[in-house]
DNA sequence: GTACAAGCTCTAGTTACTAGAGGTTCAAGC
DNA sequence: GCTTGAACCTCTAGTAACTAGAGCTTGTAC
């Protein structure tokens, strides 16, 4: 089976100019292409499509993406590095929902002193300073 | 008191080269220059640059905190668009955490799942599928 | 007077796309 | 065979919020 890069955009979900982007920084192999010039994509390349969409829904950075490929398409992974990559985002996101919480409640202080104001005047941005 | 951009820097926090970012798109006012054209930064400056980076730790853009100090600046600001920014920035806020959460999740389960494989290869990868 | 730190401008790079211009190819209907 | 319109092509530039580097000038301390 072959596929248009309209048909594999509606496959995987993936948009055109993203899926000739990743093709162009490297992370999608080279599709073939029609006496006309027109990309041909395999199922090869749906299923590597749908592991990088996939991924980026998970926030791994494209960067993050091509080393876990590599580290699967070559012999040299011990599972160590894979497992490590995935380990490590896994500790960044916590520290994310950590840092964000924190803001969370800054900010609801924030709305709750304007709030209690009950003048015309919002004092956000002023408690902002 | 006037302070050389450095001086500014320290005291705010904020590294030179974005000072200098902050001033060229216009939401930091553009400083004096001495007779051998160096910026030199007023109380006013540090305020307002100590607001943006305080804004900008609370994780509001700079289109958020543009706005939030023409509000302040101009009469035009009933305190309801003000409100409304942070209010809307409050709401991203949780969307982003409850994404993260489920996002941790995911991840979660995929680590485990490699560990209970115990096998030398790592699943992470081919999870992603 | 001489170092050296600190400042200056300008350009380009980062991440992950997205938008637009201007042109070509494909497929369907007549 | 021709026309039309959708889908495709390449290339350039824009987005956000900086950061890095080159190459030069100014300020300050000894």
């Amino acid at each position: 089976m072959i596929y248009s890069i309209g048909q594999l955009s509606k496959l995987t979900q993936c948009k055109i100019p993203t899926i000739r982007y990743y093709e162009q920084i490297g992370i999608l192999d080279e599709a073939a292409r029609s006496t006309g010039n027109q990309r041909q994509y395999t199922q090869m390349h749906c299923d590597r499509l749908n592991l990088i969409c996939h991924s980026r829904a998970l926030g791994f950075s494209l960067k993050e993406i091509k080393q876990l490929i590599q580290l699967q398409d070559g012999q040299f992974d011990s599972g160590q590095k894979s497992h490590h990559i995935v380990q490590s985002h896994l500790t960044d996101v916590r520290n994310k929902i950590a840092q964000l919480e924190k803001l969370e409640q800054q900010l609801l202080t924030l709305v709750e002193q304007c709030h209690q104001s009950e003048t015309s005047d919002c004092l956000c941005v002023s408690a902002l300073k």
